[in-house]
DNA sequence: GCCTAATGTGTAACCCGTTACATATATAGT
DNA sequence: ACTATATATGTAACGGGTTACACATTAGGC
């Protein structure tokens, strides 16, 4: 590797000479300039970034914590995060957690001892304790936290109202939910906007959620389970794309038809819903938009700490396929 | 941040002493140790990474270069190599290159700034002479290279042979292949080994075989103009499931059914065939164990360099699913 | 022509672990 | 008792950029 010093020598000016060049700051005569520029070229001269790093206490590396890149929901945010880091001038990590609170703060314990700038989570396991003693700027992506940290997310009670408005639009009369896990905001709100919509319609018990876990499995056998106690459902919102999948295939394995006997929508808007048979409606968020805001945002509070950001809720969009009338 | 100075300042100790204790290395006394132990406890104190890397040269991190993550075989093998990362304490770094030779490049550089320790291609547009210069170790994944850089790959050759043998057995007369891109060696050797089986028999011309580009849209419609030009095919033999998906859909477009008039059959062996009507019969490769292999292969390279490694090639298995007969 | 400000460049400390080397004491072997 | 080793610990250089500070020179203003 040739160091800053070898290229000082060739040029024959000072190191500081050379920083100066290469970061463009401070006075260099242009004769100087182009000596030590023809220096460098002529080594390929790269600096070390583990030493810029080691002075500037930062790394230039953000990182993504999303439960398991192999849930189709997530590379399209892991995508989105990438490029936006990539613009600018940060490298990008990926953990996956498994939802698993060891794990998450273990791979905190380890970004941070690497000088990590930044960290954007996918998490619904991280308490505010935990994160008391975190001086590493985070915002929050996809669910909101415990903590009070800045989040990127969609309205999940708002699309949840309107995927339940959607199914009454199309002549549904018992609407199912299957919700998502318990602890994750977004699920959460889902299940509030469900809730809203159907509350004070005659027909509605609690026995029309059914509590699954954003899998694919689980949802196939609450479906199975709901239609056996609830055989009336004539609608389900689903509370992601995943489970909606399930639903799908729970319905076919009960012999019933979608969406002529039962109408399923779904929430996400992830390729996946278009490639099941029939097709999912679903309420679409803007994944990759939201992948993106959330590392601009976290790249602005690592680059401009005093500027205050804000967190950022935004739309889901109806899109209306072959699983509802 | 806490320093080693500052613990050994509280420990009463140099801090020779205290990195002695903290990589386990050297003569330390008991007691000395203790104290220094309960320094690190008081302070919290965590070594510098960084600070390491600049000393040591290497970084403890490997990155993965793949096409898109939002290319559903890849989140499998993301998954398996971050795990065997983190399980040696490696951090994982993820690249999307679209396929594109100056991303690669330029990720090539900016990591080896970072002193990263080691790659994962999967690759095909990286030349031999591009690859001369660079010191980093590299094996390459999926795919095989121009270069004879090591690799990890499954014998698609002879997959490709399988799945054609079995579209005969189950009665199949006319057989079209779909073909990835003609610049990746697995899609030569899914191509070559479909080849194999027909190239004497009497109805085979070349018009059997399509080019596409492992996207689903493109072999949609190849399919259908494959379709048009030969209605006699009954059955396909497909590079991949991302395709084998546009090829169900190209074919019910055309309102023939699979498997009743054409059955399919694809390789890869991605959770995305079990979710299309029908579901696909693949050729499925072990892509969690390719990944892991992969990552082990590399940090064998990486931690014992003198150790010869060599390269894999791994089976793939027959999947019957409903697409086929 | 004189003073201030702008321009130009170098020296050395700093970031923080690691380790070669020096030094010192204790233990073992004969 | 004496040397050879094992044990124990500290000092300081090192890795490679960055930058505060010092010093020197040039330009500009009047």
């Amino acid at each position: 590797m040739t160091t800053i010093r070898d290229v000082a020598k060739l040029a024959d000016v000072s190191v500081a000479t050379v920083s100066r060049v290469i970061n463009d700051k401070g006075y260099v005569n242009k004769d100087t300039k182009n000596r030590v520029e023809a220096a460098i070229q002529a080594l390929d001269y790269r600096p070390n970034d583990v030493a810029r790093s080691l002075f500037k206490g930062k790394s230039k590396m953000i990182a993504l914590f999303v439960p398991d890149i192999k849930n189709p929901f997530f590379p399209e945010l892991a995508r989105a995060v990438e490029d936006i880091s990539n613009q600018y001038g940060y490298t990008f990590i990926l953990c996956n957690t498994d939802n698993n609170n060891k794990k998450e703060i273990t791979y905190l314990q380890a970004l941070s001892q690497k000088s990590i700038d930044g960290i954007i989570l996918v998490s619904s396991t991280m308490s505010s304790t935990q994160m008391k003693g975190i001086k590493v700027p985070m915002i929050a992506l996809d669910r909101k936290m415990e903590s009070d940290l800045i989040s990127v997310t969609v309205n999940n009670r708002e699309g949840a109202r309107q995927a339940v408005q959607y199914l009454k639009q199309t002549g549904c009369q018992r609407i199912a939910h299957i919700a998502g896990p318990e602890t994750v905001s977004s699920a959460i709100h889902r299940l509030g906007g469900y809730v809203d919509e159907v509350k004070n319609d005659a027909w509605f018990t609690s026995h029309y959620i059914r509590a699954g876990d954003y899998s694919m499995d689980k949802a196939f056998e609450e479906t199975k389970q709901l239609l056996e106690i609830e055989p009336d459902v004539d609608g389900i919102f689903v509370a992601n794309d995943v489970m909606g999948v399930g639903v799908l295939k729970a319905i076919k394995a009960l012999n019933k038809r979608v969406p002529k006997d039962i109408s399923v929508i779904s929430f996400d808007g992830i390729e996946l819903g278009t490639i099941s048979t029939p097709s999912l409606t679903t309420m679409a968020q803007p994944i990759y938009h939201i992948g993106k805001r959330a590392a601009e945002i976290l790249i602005q509070k690592i680059e401009h700490p005093k500027t205050k950001v804000q967190s950022e809720e935004h739309e889901v969009t109806l899109t209306i396929r072959e699983s509802t009338r």
